[in-house]
DNA sequence: GACTCTATCTCGGTA
DNA sequence: TACCGAGGTAGAGTC
């Protein structure tokens, strides 16, 4: 990890061209060769970036940063105030609770969750236009596709839409229904999913890793 | 601009519960007060941040920052082993070149690099449901509605959806079909655009700008 | 303030 | 490797 801080003018030639004029800027140079170059403000995000692999060639007045895609990063230094580096070694890395993974999971292990009834045949069943994120069959043996997102809102009920319609092409699974499920639903979302016919349900992500963990005792 | 590097765990508590092992790491505290964990590694993104407005509390053994949304960040500090800070001033800020606003310029200028015979009848044209990014007309006079994107995906091909639907209500425009239009459409987002009776059509940014070039010379 | 849409999105998973 | 979808998406623009 190497910090530098440096009066500089920018410019990056790559996805698009953007140019920074002269000012004094942090660049931060991490081991893997990655750099980003920050101004006083902005939250986390760098003015101009470039992620590995790349390669840094250093000359005496400038920077130049070149990946394997020919997108290419100039960084001119005009006067070096500070340039310190330090030893990291690597890191243990982040662990993360209660993302739609999560969700999907729990609720294939607990269908009934969601409806009496219902069990599953199987989870991110593929279809031309993307997997359906559980396919399941309800008590009385129709097919039922589930759309699960943390925030219900209505771009999920749309992707159910596709799927329902891809999957209604495909006669071997007879005639299908969809269910919307979210921790949140909003009410847009709600409206929406009913006018198109399709069921919707919230559930609660503590709740379920209780039943979970009930479930567990009893074996 | 502060810079600390300390060996520290974290634990974030917000939209979803993270914790990170103990290990050295670098603290970017900005101006505006925002903060950023960054292990030697992993490109630009931090691997826990909090984006002002917050509040940091800086204790013996640890920072908590919190913000109105009820966020909170705790870092614990285990060994500090640098702690800097310099003084960057406002930023002129970046410039920016290339960006889906240029494609839609040059391709209102141009519309016949998307299809022979098509020229416009009005940029963004509005409806409803928001503005379509370019009206035409083809060389049988039929209307074209045509959604412009850098990277086409199933998002954009649902944007034109909409506005067709609402087109149709027009009747003064009589028949309208649409047009996909992106530097690279992906393969699931022209199944969808085909099975919605949608052309679709790939463009290349630097080609449209010569032809751009070409055109003024010949004035 | 809420909604919409872009993004050098980044990142992880999977075929 | 490319494709696909989630994201603590963030950020800008509009209404």
């Amino acid at each position: 990890m190497r910090l530098v801080v440096v009066r500089c003018s920018v410019v990056y030639e790559g996805r698009l061209d953007t140019s920074l004029p002269e000012a004094t800027r942090l660049l931060l140079v991490k081991a893997d060769g990655s750099i980003s170059i920050h101004a006083d403000g902005g939250a986390y995000k760098p003015l101009n970036w470039m992620n590995p692999p790349n390669t840094i060639r250093e000359l005496d007045d400038r920077w130049v940063v070149t990946n394997p895609k020919g997108e290419t990063l100039t960084i001119h230094l005009h006067e070096v105030h500070s340039d310190f580096s330090h030893e990291l070694g690597e890191d243990p890395g982040l662990t993360k609770d209660g993302v739609e993974a999560h969700l999907q999971v729990l609720l294939a292990e607990l269908p009934e969750s969601i409806e009496p009834g219902l069990t599953l045949i199987r989870r991110e069943y593929p279809t031309a236009v993307g997997p359906v994120d559980l396919l399941c069959r309800d008590a009385s043996g129709q097919t039922v596709a589930i759309e699960i997102k943390r925030r219900g809102e209505i771009d999920g009920v749309e992707q159910l839409t596709r799927y329902i319609d891809c999957l209604h092409a495909d006669t071997s699974l007879g005639a299908i229904r969809g269910i919307f499920v979210a921790q949140t639903i909003k009410p847009q979302a709600r409206v929406l999913a009913e006018s198109r016919g399709f069921g919707w349900c919230e559930v609660d992500y503590d709740e379920l890793r209780g039943k979970k963990s009930d479930e567990l005792r009893l074996f």
